[in-house]
DNA sequence: TTTAATGCAAACTGTTTGCAGCTCT
DNA sequence: AGAGCTGCAAACAGTTTGCATTAAA
C-alpha cells in the first residue's frame, strides 16, 4: 500500500509538506530530529513550517509509518518504520542507526519475569548503543591498545 | 568508598544540596527527571534550587555516580549508578516499579547482534511496562475472565 | 465546495548562563 | 580565608497552541 493510500485510508490527506517530510526520512540513514528535518527541507528548497514538521511527525508516528527513537545527544529522533516491532541500535559516534527484531530473544526474558513477579508486560523499550564497525576501526587508529 | 570520599577525591565538596539529590536518587526505584527530583526535594522540606539540581546531576553523571537514561515520556531520567546493571519494570496503572537484572538473558541477544551487525554494544536501555498483579486483578472486575 | 492542513505569532516548558553572596574544607 | 557552590534572574532552545488562510479531495 502506498503512502498516499495509507493516509487516505485513515481519512488523511497527502499534502506537499507531508511528502517532503516523508521523502527526507526515506533518504535518511540516521535518526533525524524535527529541527534537522526542517533544516533539510529548507536546504532542499522544499521549505515547510517547523510547526508542520512537528505535527507531521506526530501523525506519522501515530500511524506507524515512522518511529521515535532516543539518542543520547539530541533526545528525540525519528526514523522510517519498517513493519513489525523493532528495536534500535545506534552508533554513539557517527549516529548511524539500524533496526533489529530481538523479539524472539526477549520473549524468554519476558516469560521469566512474568513468572517471578506476576507483572504482565505489554510494552518495552530496548535501545542499544555502541560503536558501528566503521567507527571501531577509526578508533583503533588513534589508541591502539592490545 | 563513601559518597563524600568519592567527591573529595575528585576535589569536590559534599554540600547539602548534593546530599539531598543523592538521597532522593538512592530512595528512587525508577528514573527521575530533574524536575521531579526538584519536586521531591521541595516536598521533603529539603528545598534546593532547580538550577542546582541540574548542575548536581551533570556532576554526578560525570563522576559515574549516576546514570542518565531515556524514557518515552520524560526524555531524560536519572538513576543511581548501582553496581551491576539494572532494568526497570513499571506498572503503567499504579506506577509501582521494581528493578531486575536481566543481563544473563540479554547477553545472548547482545552476542548475536554483534555477530550479525559488527556493532560493539556497550550500553543498553531496557525498560518494561505492564500491569502489576494487583492492577491486573482490579481490571478483571470490569472485563471478566478468570 | 468542504473540511482538513498549513504556518504565523505567541505562549509554554525544560535547560543553561551570569553573577553576587554563601559555605564547605 | 578562599575556592568552590548555590540560587536568583534572565536568556535560550525546543515544542505546542490559537487562529486566519490555503489547498486536497
Amino acid at each position: 500500500m502506498s503512502f498516499k493510500e495509507k493516509l487516505n485510508q485513515a481519512g488523511l490527506r497527502l499534502t506537499r509538506p507531508r511528502r517532503v517530510v516523508m521523502t527526507i526520512l526515506e533518504d535518511a540513514t540516521i535518526p533525524l530530529s524535527p529541527q534537522r528535518i526542517y533544516q533539510l527541507a529548507v536546504d532542499g528548497n522544499n521549505e515547510v513550517g517547523l510547526v508542520t514538521v512537528y505535527r507531521t511527525l506526530d501523525l506519522l508516528v501515530d500511524h506507524n509509518l515512522v518511529r521515535r527513537v532516543h539518542d543520547h545527544n539530541e533526545c528525540h529522533g525519528y526514523v522510517l518504520a519498517s513493519p513489525g516491532h523493532h528495536h534500535h541500535l545506534v552508533c554513539r559516534k557517527c549516529g548511524k542507526a539500524i533496526e533489529f527484531t530481538g523479539t524472539a530473544d526477549l520473549s524468554g526474558l519476558l516469560t521469566s519475569i512474568h513468572e517471578k513477579t506476576g507483572f504482565s508486560v505489554d510494552e518495552h523499550i530496548l535501545q542499544l548503543s555502541g560503536l558501528c564497525p566503521q567507527c571501531q576501526k577509526e578508533n583503533m587508529t588513534h589508541d591502539r591498545e592490545e
